[in-house]
DNA sequence: GGTTGAATTGGAAACGTTTCCACATTGCGG
DNA sequence: CCGCAATGTGGAAACGTTTCCAATTCAACC
């Protein structure tokens, strides 16, 4: 254990592409050649080269190689906050599919702060990483899109739809959010229900529009009274959507049945049922949109819009990766399925 | 829109610190010294340079300066999993403080298999990334600790025991879930409980190791049976924890109190209990070590022990700015405490 | 007015790679 | 036996910075 420093010392070693051309005998082109290309080297320079990086512990210097190469091996990931269930879970799948690509990713949170995208975004560009992925915190923040084409590498827009010019819409991996909402919607309306709300975060995203898209259409194609469609935006804060929903459950005509967002907002409606001493499903039918471990552990288990967070970090993943090594322009969008798991969270509306 | 493509061309812009001293008129060496030290240039030199930049849109090459500097602005975070909400929010907290010092923050994730902890380690050493935070899979891994401390670049520990040699003990930010646990543990000792359970993954890690420490020595103090302290090892699956539940509660002597660690664990034993017809807290007493959305919402509200994940990551973000910055070597360790919030799942077991 | 020392400045040498280019060396067909 | 293509190789030029060093300016002081 005492010597350990020292070796430790010895390992860090800078033995560099020189000392490996010393020690092997040949030139630094060639060791290059040897260890990258593989292409045009003798046996004997590959056999004399492998042995010296052995012997001396070579690493390549990834800053180096950068310079000269123009490319980091290292793809940067912008979402407004990755403790967010929704995101860390794409975060996760899409450093899985990229580590397995040899590739590192760099996250960045932007709180949806416009200002704060831009300077990730030029960091991003001024580290010269290799490509993004983002989920701009609005879909109309005209001058963070601007910047984020400039860069001229690759960038995946993670469910959000980005203004684009005519022909060439950004790569993106999108969620039916819409056909999701639908669903769950005619659900209800097919269980009797007549006033629901929708609680999700404003329309200023992609999926806040897209759901209230469906829920519309479903109240449309049912031919019922559409002023019973309740749309409540909210922030996404657990303390907001608790005042929310308490006032919303207190009307005189309070819905009957409550889709929420499932992270927060979720949470805050069903803490505001209990204050109110409103049973679930009895009193009040709750959907979640998107499958978190509140829902399927809350008694009653709740209902639940579920889509695999984990294929869309995969599936942006692989688009960048496709991008990346420009291999065909291949698929440019991914649209993924929104399912509704049916638990114990919806009944039919009490006659009242 | 027809010619934003050329100006986003433009803004591209290879300007380079050649360009900007040729148009400022002076040598790139007064660039780099009017852009970065300030010192020793005239005002002259300095507005002229500005000027150029400016007109240039001049943004300065990392990768390059990396090369030079051996500094490269970015730190490595690896932890087992970021979508396992205890690590997506210190990893959350931890990249505002990175980003708040200029650093780039990047993330790889392990699932605590050692191969790929120490294939991350070298990799991030290869692109010699400034520092790490770094919370091993396990206590043991002999090989990996020693790669870490190679590299030169300050390491933080993210609540483990990571061996080290006698005086220097690993700069760590450390949560006291022994004492944590201890309370947890006198509380339903006090409520009347003599038979608890305790379900924590394994005792490969500290925080595991250090629970199971402060539970026994709940029961030791109290002078009880200490055969009623009952410890489960899990790993982190729901559906494992379910299972492992279910056997527990199925005893002929069950236990009238569980502590579960409340990520995955938690839930499974609540389905557990659901599934057998346990009343919580009627029948059975549950706290939940870590305070989760679920543990808060859920019906009844779940006692739960609380510390403060942000802090654990913005602890362990400033120790290791610290060290990059090398002033003074301050504080090394940081013991965060853990209290216990008391909401409806406990009570006085029911004679039986 | 010359001397000195500080303040600025330009030029060039790093940093560690990859890649281009020119040159040897080979093998082969004519 | 003579080109000639194919193959390997070494040397050097990038890549875009920072930083060292020597040279120049400038002011101030004797």
């Amino acid at each position: 254990m005492s010597i350990m420093p020292l070796r430790m010392a010895e390992i860090v070693s800078k033995a560099t592409i020189r000392d490996v051309a010393r020690t092997a005998g040949v030139s630094v082109g060639s060791v290059s050649r040897a260890l990258n290309g593989g292409k045009n080297v003798s046996v004997r320079v590959a056999r004399d080269v492998a042995a010296a990086a052995e012997k001396l512990g070579y690493q390549p210097d990834f800053q180096a190689r950068s310079l000269r190469t123009r490319t980091t091996g290292m793809v940067g990931c912008l979402v407004s906050d990755v403790a967010n269930p929704l995101y860390a879970s794409i975060v996760q799948a899409a450093e899985a599919r990229l580590r397995e690509a040899g590739l590192l990713m760099v996250v960045a949170n932007t709180a949806n702060d416009p200002a704060r995208e831009r300077a990730m975004v030029a960091a991003f560009r001024g580290r010269r990483l290799d490509g993004m992925l983002v989920a701009p915190g609005s879909d109309e923040n005209d001058r963070a899109w601007r910047e984020l084409a400039a860069g001229g590498a690759p960038v995946v827009i993670l469910d959000r739809d980005v203004p684009h010019e005519e022909d060439r819409p950004w790569p993106a991996v999108l969620v039916d959010h819409r056909e999701g909402a639908r669903t769950a919607t005619r659900y209800l309306i097919g269980l009797g229900h007549r006033r629901i709300a929708l609680l999700t975060p404003g329309a200023r995203m992609r999926p806040g529009r897209e759901r209230i898209a469906g829920f519309k259409a479903a109240f449309a194609e049912a031919d019922i009274d559409p002023t019973g469609a309740l749309v409540c935006l909210q922030e996404s804060s657990m303390d907001f959507a608790q005042g929310d929903a308490l006032a919303l459950l207190r009307r005189s005509q309070r819905p009957t049945a409550i889709i929420a967002l499932g992270t927060r907002i979720l949470a805050g409606a069903l803490r505001a049922a209990r204050d109110l001493g409103l049973s679930v499903p009895r009193d009040l039918s709750v959907i979640s949109v998107g499958d978190t471990d509140l829902a399927a552990v809350h008694t009653p288990a709740i209902t639940a819009l579920r889509w695999s967070l984990e294929d869309v970090g995969r599936a942006a993943a692989e688009l960048l990766l496709q991008r990346l090594r420009g291999t065909g322009e291949g698929q440019s969008r991914a649209l993924l399925p929104v399912d509704l798991v049916l638990r114990e969270s919806c009944v039919p509306p009490t006659a009242k």
